[in-house]
DNA sequence: GTGAAAGCGCTAACAG
DNA sequence: CTGTTAGCGCTTTCAC
């Protein structure tokens, strides 16, 4: 059997108590008691069962993070940040894919599982906005993205609507004027695709430049493929197009394909943009302009929050947008733009 | 307080031990005292404490999943797969990012963590061979990749030389014959970069075909950024090369965007072939033909192998290798010999 | 500052 | 087939 607390007592000729309180930082104490304890659990190498802490004090030290995918780089580079931030406090991040399926974004709230995660961290893609009363689940939770409109429970989001504004600014400040947008959702306001629609059309309003409907590409998924079909529908079609704003950069990088394949240059011939600014997007050919949402940051706002709350602090709920950036590259600056930019 | 496991036994009619009998599947049961138990545990929205039932049992259904890195694409597509494989079979999955250091490699191997797990997967980069014995921790653990050459404990990998030898087959078989390496690591022989190179000058030997040592560029990391740096490299040496291998899909991709920078037509003029087949390389410019490991059938195995341990099967250690594929596409088919292959 | 007692919610072992 | 007893290893509560 595995060496227990008592054994250290008793190795250290104190109570379990003590040794508890060693191993947990209780600031009141002998410092020499505490180093024999210390001694004592090296010496024996011993190592606490947490099932026993977490029945006794109710607490596992584990978060769960929900979402769709891990083979959508947005959410692997979204866990690999929010697995850093985790264990620099000492938390266990427990994985759970949705698949982008409401039943298993409701299962992880209020299954098994959330009863023995301390805290959840959820990116939901198929909850909407009336399921708001549904995330007041038994755990602290703390929603990412953007499905839930001013959800009950804590929030922590990118600025959508500004980040889609700046990046339309930046090319409509190019002489671009004929943008395309692909990955469109029908009928969506308060998702990320409507939300950064919005900030495309605002941009547009504020430049006084109008519209062409026909430029707005919808879509289902945002995959590569999509990207690269629905950019071949919009060439097609016959409209005039000079930029792309892809809603993630995976449209984006799909939509280049699709642009390369027919002989166009970009960004000569065609500006491309996109959304999420991942690791891959820095290396096309062209480099690909896209916004920089700060996944890191959200990830540690999200677990600040989230310790908060474990610890018991019952405040209302917290809204929190990153801040963003917008990483300018080749894929969207002529050559001979490039110095005034 | 939540609701226990005695609340439900008393509204019931029956005691702890059967309503414990119910939720675990214990066959010699009345039915209707099974099913009385089961509307009692649904009228009360009972959900059984995980902690102590751990505490009790001993096993958590909790394995860890340690790798380096979600950033990086393979390895995220290696964690998807093993959360749902986990998920299929009840277990949850907690993610540790070691990296690629040796020390984190270890911490989770002997640290507080191993003693909640019920098992682990490593898929470690910084051991080595004469790491071997530390691997002998407290928790079934099955090791994934290739760092450590007859692990003392179950190891699922990949046939490295065997496809790495097919890939070069079929480069030989179109008639390339410069054929450059991407990736090798000085010196190292049991590690992946070791095992793929090894297939390459099998092939070779198999064809008749001498090896310009000159063709084979040493990195440190596989990074996409690392392909375009050693193709680059390597077009400066002046050496000619009408085909390129990169011993990972990010090296391939990363020395396409030089080739391509430099004006060479793939695959026409430079034949460029991966390993790993990640999502990303079917959608490339020209789509990349590549190994495919076979991560879904890793995952699989790892995981059986695991669950059988962690009921307490104690034969020898399981060394199993997955089947590959080459995934043929446009960039190392000529479209003259499209047909024929 | 430290110790003793109690018990978190569950399941193993056995009794019936 | 079901109930009883005991105790997993820890922390909480309170005494000293």
């Amino acid at each position: 059997m595995a060496v227990t607390m008592k054994d250290v007592a008793k190795a250290a000729n104190v109570s379990a108590k003590t040794v508890s309180n060693a191993l947990n930082g209780y600031p009141f104490m002998k410092p020499d008691t505490r180093q024999r304890v210390l001694d004592a659990v090296e010496r024996l190498a011993y190592v606490p069962n947490q099932s026993a802490r977490s029945l006794r004090s109710g607490r596992s030290r584990v978060i769960g993070l929900a979402l769709p995918d891990l083979r959508n780089a947005y959410f692997a580079e979204l866990a690999d940040a929010v697995t850093v931030a985790a264990e620099r406090r000492g938390l266990t991040v427990a994985i759970s894919l949705t698949k982008g399926e409401r039943q298993r974004e409701l299962d992880v709230l209020h299954g098994q599982h959330s009863a023995t995660y301390d805290g959840l961290l959820l990116n939901a893609l198929a909850l909407c906005d009336e399921d708001g009363p549904l995330l007041a689940g038994r755990v602290p939770t703390v929603l990412l993205g953007d499905h839930v409109l001013n959800p009950p429970t804590d929030h922590v989001t990118m600025p959508n609507v500004e980040a889609a504004r700046a990046m339309t600014h930046h090319l409509l400040s190019q002489g671009r004027r004929r943008i395309a947008v692909i990955g469109a959702h029908e009928d969506e306001v308060v998702g990320s695709a409507g939300l950064r629609l919005e900030g495309y059309r605002q941009a547009h309003r504020e430049a006084g430049v109008d519209i062409d409907e026909r430029l707005i590409g919808y879509v289902k998924r945002w995959h590569r493929s999509d990207g690269t079909a629905t950019m071949d529908a919009l060439l097609d079609s016959g409209v005039l197009i000079d930029a792309v704003f892809g809603l993630n950069d995976m449209l984006a990088l799909g939509a280049m394909r699709s642009l390369q394949r027919r002989g166009f240059t970009i960004p000569e011939d065609v500006a491309v943009v996109g959304f999420d600014n991942l690791e891959e997007s820095r290396y096309s050919l062209p480099a690909l302009t896209a916004v920089d949402p700060g996944v890191v940051e959200i990830a540690e706002t999200a677990l600040s929050i989230l310790e908060r709350r474990i610890v018991g602090d019952d405040c209302a709920p917290h809204h929190v947008q990153s801040a963003f950036e917008l990483a300018v590259r080749e894929s969207s600056v002529n050559a001979d733009n490039a110095l005034t930019t």
